[in-house]
DNA sequence: TCTAATCGTTCCCACCGTGGGAAGGTCAAG
DNA sequence: CTTGACCTTCCCACGGTGGGAACGATTAGA
């Protein structure tokens, strides 16, 4: 199969399925005797365990670190769920953060009149100092 | 005051205030007979500005609005505030998103044993085709 | 006054993932 | 045999930020 029918039956666009070869995250595949990359079912399983590892969010390196730990018949399920289980704990800060952003604009943004006039707490609190906030 | 002066007092690394300007956030400041930038005391407020702005997440793009509308004594704080308001709306959505990643990572390492065997649910999960989930 | 340290400048490279597109080779169907 | 759909490699872009090289300017100490 051909990089085009690969990334239809996976999902992955034909570009990023070449940048993940580039990048080591994927083995070269053999070629076509016209240099043509070509792929089995086994191909396209891994393709399509990476790409839902990214809709979860896992950055490549760490899609690396699961591809092992999922061709390894020896890994102990542990350690993928400690990967998880990080991963999750970053999620959260992440959260926190916006939560947190979110709400500091909420706030200002009911300070604002949104009216003709020019005066906007919003801009105002812009301008000052962070040490304010922080 | 010199770029490094202007970069302590703003908060802002002198390599940011020369990307800044050179993406034409900031206007081009005069320079000494040696080519050294000059920044006035309205430069670093603008620094401050664009520094908090960021630390609220705001792009370069928007942060280039609020500064128009910062320096327009004509502004509606209406515009202000619907520039918030929109952002506000697309935070949201990226609190959600995270949030919908992380409870169903969650719920994954919460079925996975943690132990030495090789079973893992989040491993079998993610060789999923994703039409599953969505 | 000479020297060394600190600062400034421009320029290029890296990250992370993804997309666009050019220039050229291949393959199958009409 | 031509046409269109596919493949190849290569470069460029995005958003922001940092690192660092190579070189000039300024300043402080000996």
């Amino acid at each position: 199969m051909n990089i085009g029918a690969a990334a239809k039956q996976s999902g992955v666009s034909a570009k990023m399925i070449r940048y993940y070869e580039q990048v080591g995250l994927l083995e070269p595949v053999s070629r076509s005797a016209s240099g043509y990359r070509l792929y089995g079912a086994s191909d396209v399983q891994t393709l399509i365990f990476i790409r839902r590892a990214r809709e979860l969010g896992f950055s490549l390196e760490r899609i690396q670190t699961l591809l092992d730990l999922w061709r390894n018949r020896q890994r102990r399920s542990e350690d993928v769920k400690a990967l998880a289980e990080r991963y999750i704990l970053e999620l959260d800060s992440d959260i926190a953060r916006l939560v947190s952003i979110r709400n500091e604009l909420e706030r200002l943004a009911q300070c604002c009149g949104g009216n003709d006039s020019p005066d906007c707490p919003i801009l105002e609190d812009l301008a000052q100092p962070p040490e304010r906030i922080s």
